[in-house]
DNA sequence: CCGATACGCATTTTT
DNA sequence: TGCGTATCGG
């Protein structure tokens, strides 16, 4: 069945995708059908004279790869869809390095470190450098050493730059210039490259190897990329390397999207993508086809705030809808409540299922509360993100085993299982190891494997323990070419004691520990079996489980499964959309992030990630704010967040507490962020009444009888004498004297008091 | 060298 | 709050 493009495109989409003479830019507004593009520009290559094998399309996650494959299939022959190289850059980049490591001093197996491991070398590195922990923070410099590599600076090229060697002097670092040569030639000693490794060695492996390099640009004879926004120095420098000679390429993109800054995600190459390329088509997609207008139009009043941006127009045909619904409370666990409270509520007046829900945070930390009140109102959810399955601490430890029996030289992996499960070999032997490789400029393992030529300073018994390990590791190792993944992983777990320590007694948090090891070895039992009938003449290695996972992330996990409410932070939920989108959290501080600090760029990027939240609700968008907060083991005090004014008042509505209407404008009025002109007062009239919000420390004296001529307190109008008390049930009335408020007449459903005497 | 226990500490987003 | 590290007794 031919594809009509025509009918199944509109216009500016048609013609991104029949473009094929140069480079072309195609910005793409939220929901304006970017994957469409992509999908029906790939599949019309392939009906244009290019082989599936000539075409590298480069995305995000390995999930919208997958996608993009599944519909590609369904569109032309599926097994030359299956032929595409689609992809992370880190996947696919990671691929090509096992193939050419050699050129590179590596060898194919080498370990990929995650951040965990880079943080826990580092650590180390500073420790033996002597360097106050307190000053060296280790996430600060991790973050130093990353950006480096994302501007493909290397270690000598850091040290010689006056100003890089300033600002880390400023900071009082000025050691880091010392740190990361050290972490680069550990990593290499160790056989292990980082994430921005990957990208920073095929980098080199280009700009070195012109032989290797011609080889790839044959191959790969038109390049796409998604997400352009968010692709760093690195990533453009290796595209452009690749497309350089045929500019046979295409980027898809959405600059008011870009949100990976703290990952050098550098905005500059999608702005300035025509100056690179000079003679690209620019196409912008501009119709909305997810939200109501009214979402888009508030998106779009938000997004006009920003200086930085490539000017577009984004509008929907479709309802009207209603406006976004903002909502207050007293406590984060109110917060909670209300969120649950109305996810019940459209769940059974609209009909919504509850996988038409997300719950949007800043913040990993803030999903607590939300499960807790969801858990109350027995809904079920599924959490994105936060820690993985394979963070946990038992399956890293399975998996460490994995990488030092492929890669011995995984420092990392080493340090992690020579004591685990405990074989007394503990801290004082392991810096004796350290200290002796480090002397003799050679891997761990090379230590171990010859502890006498190194004389490591260790005692009989000792020396006795590490042979051991050593030789539990090598019987693995003679096995690990040509046994199956499944054996191998059974095998590790058995010999390795590790299944001794985990079943040796019932303890209930040993339980989970089990069914944590269980599950990951069904989890390769199934790998094995999916990947033998792809290719049933080959066995398959533990090393092709391992590279399957190391870049796994939760991103790339299914949302809809199951009837679930998903949790997950914005940017967890970039590409996703729902028909109803809570905002949680909109505090100053929390969003904009205080660590955003008051620069413009950065508070640029944070109002991009509040435009991506709002833009992936189809029909309701939800904001909320708490008041206070528990964080850190104490209640703090919040202000609503700067970025509620940024948004056009038409499609906005207060949803709030029955009385006072001026309530609310007072207090923003006080925060110092609010511009004059913009505070709530003139548009107050525009407020309409709602919702009660319930509150922790008022919500329980809405319920107890008010009896007249109680003295009760307010949470805003203070102390009072109650006059009167008329109605039942959910229209009980009181009339209140207030001290400091006069006379009101409260409807007590929707009224916290306290009762004083 | 191990394990328990106390204490201090820092808390953004993630391929 | 909950984690990782420092310190203790065994």
């Amino acid at each position: 069945m031919p594809i009509n493009y025509i009918d199944e495109l509109n216009e500016t989409q048609y013609e991104a995708v029949v473009y094929k003479e140069g480079p072309s830019l195609v910005i793409a507004g939220a929901g304006s059908g970017k994957t469409r593009v992509l999908t029906y520009k790939i599949a019309y290559l392939l009906e244009n004279g290019y082989a599936p094998w000539n075409i590298l399309a480069l995305t995000f996650t390995n999930k919208a790869a997958r996608e993009m494959k599944e519909r590609i299939a369904g569109m032309v022959n599926e097994k030359r869809a299956q032929a595409l190289f689609m992809g992370t850059f880190h996947s696919l980049f990671s691929r090509i390095l096992r193939v050419e490591a050699a050129h590179l001093g590596f060898t194919s197996q080498f370990t990929i470190y995650d951040a965990a491991d880079t943080k826990s070398l580092l650590r180390s590195i500073s420790k033996e450098m002597g360097l106050d922990e307190k000053i060296y923070r280790t996430g600060a410099v991790q973050s130093r050493i990353s950006q480096a590599k994302n501007r493909l600076v290397l270690p000598s090229a850091y040290a010689s730059n006056r100003d890089v060697y300033e600002s880390d002097s400023i900071s009082g670092m000025p050691a880091v210039r010392d740190i990361y040569l050290q972490y680069w030639n550990r990593c290499r000693q160790a056989n292990a490259m980082d994430f921005d490794d990957l990208l920073f060695y095929t980098f080199i492996l280009f700009r070195d190897f012109p032989d290797v390099l011609s080889r790839y640009r044959e191959q790969f004879r038109y390049v796409l990329v998604d997400e352009y926004q968010d692709t760093n120095f690195a990533q453009h420098s290796i595209i452009f390397q690749l497309v350089k000679e045929r500019q046979r390429i295409c980027v898809v993109g959405d600059d008011a999207q870009s949100i990976y800054s703290f990952r050098g995600a550098d905005i500059d190459n999608i702005l300035r993508f025509g100056e690179i390329y000079p003679n690209t088509r620019l196409f912008k997609l501009e119709q909305n086809y997810r939200s109501t207008q009214t979402i888009v139009q508030a998106a779009n009043s938000l997004i006009k705030k920003n200086q930085h941006q490539i000017y577009k127009e984004v509008f929907s045909k479709k309802d009207l809808g209603d406006p976004l619904l903002v909502f207050e409370t007293a406590s984060d666990t109110d917060e909670g409540k209300i969120v649950a409270d109305k996810i019940t509520e459209l769940h059974r007046k609209e009909n919504y299922s509850y996988t038409d829900f997300a719950i949007l945070y800043r913040t990993n930390a803030q999903s607590r509360v939300f499960e807790e009140a969801l858990r109350g109102c027995g809904i079920l959810y599924r959490i994105y993100g936060g820690l993985s399955f394979y963070q946990r601490k038992e399956i890293k430890d399975v998996i460490a085993y994995f990488r030092l029996v492929l890669n011995p030289n995984d420092e990392e992996a080493f340090k992690r299982i020579v004591n685990y499960p405990a074989r007394n070999i503990g801290g004082v032997t392991i810096t004796k190891i350290l200290t002796s490789a480090r002397d003799n400029n050679v891997s761990l393992w090379e230590i171990l494997s010859k502890p006498l030529a190194y004389e490591l300073p260790v005692n009989k018994s000792t020396s006795a323990k590490l042979q051991n390990f050593y030789e539990l590791i090598e019987s693995f190792r003679t096995n690990a070419g040509e046994k199956n993944a499944y054996e191998m992983s059974v095998d590790i777990i058995r010999r390795s004691g590790i299944m001794n320590d985990v079943y040796s007694d019932n303890l209930p948090e040993n339980r989970d520990r089990k069914e944590n090891i269980e599950e990951l070895i069904n989890g390769i039992h199934h790998f094995c079996s999916v990947r033998q009938e792809e290719e049933p003449a080959l066995p398959v290695l533990l090393a092709d489980f391992l590279s399957e996972i190391v870049l796994h992330t939760d991103q790339d996990t299914d949302v809809n499964e199951g009837e679930r409410v998903s949790l997950m932070t914005v940017h967890a939920a970039k590409g996703l959309e729902f028909s109803n989108v809570f905002i949680v959290g909109m505090e100053e501080g929390l969003f904009p992030n205080f660590m955003a600090g008051e620069s413009a760029r950065a508070l640029e990027e944070e109002r991009r990630l509040f435009y991506v939240a709002i833009t992936r609700a189809k029909v309701h968008c939800f904001l909320s704010y708490a008041r206070t907060r528990f964080r850190y083991g104490r209640t703090e005090f919040a202000n609503p967040s700067r970025f509620l004014h940024d948004i056009d008042l038409d499609f906005m509505q207060l949803s709030r507490n029955a009385e006072s209407d001026d309530e609310i404008p007072t207090r923003i009025r006080r925060d110092k962020y609010v511009p004059k002109e913009q505070t709530f007062p003139n548009v107050s009239k525009k407020m309409t009444k709602v919702t009660s919000l319930a509150s922790s420390s008022w919500a329980n004296t809405a319920n107890i009888t008010v009896r007249i001529g109680q003295t009760v307190e307010h949470e805003r109008f203070g102390i009072g004498e109650v006059l009167n008390v008329e109605g039942e049930n959910e229209s009980i009335k009181a009339t209140i004297l207030f001290k400091n408020a006069g006379n009101k007449q409260l409807l007590l459903r929707f009224t916290k008091l306290k009762v004083v005497e």
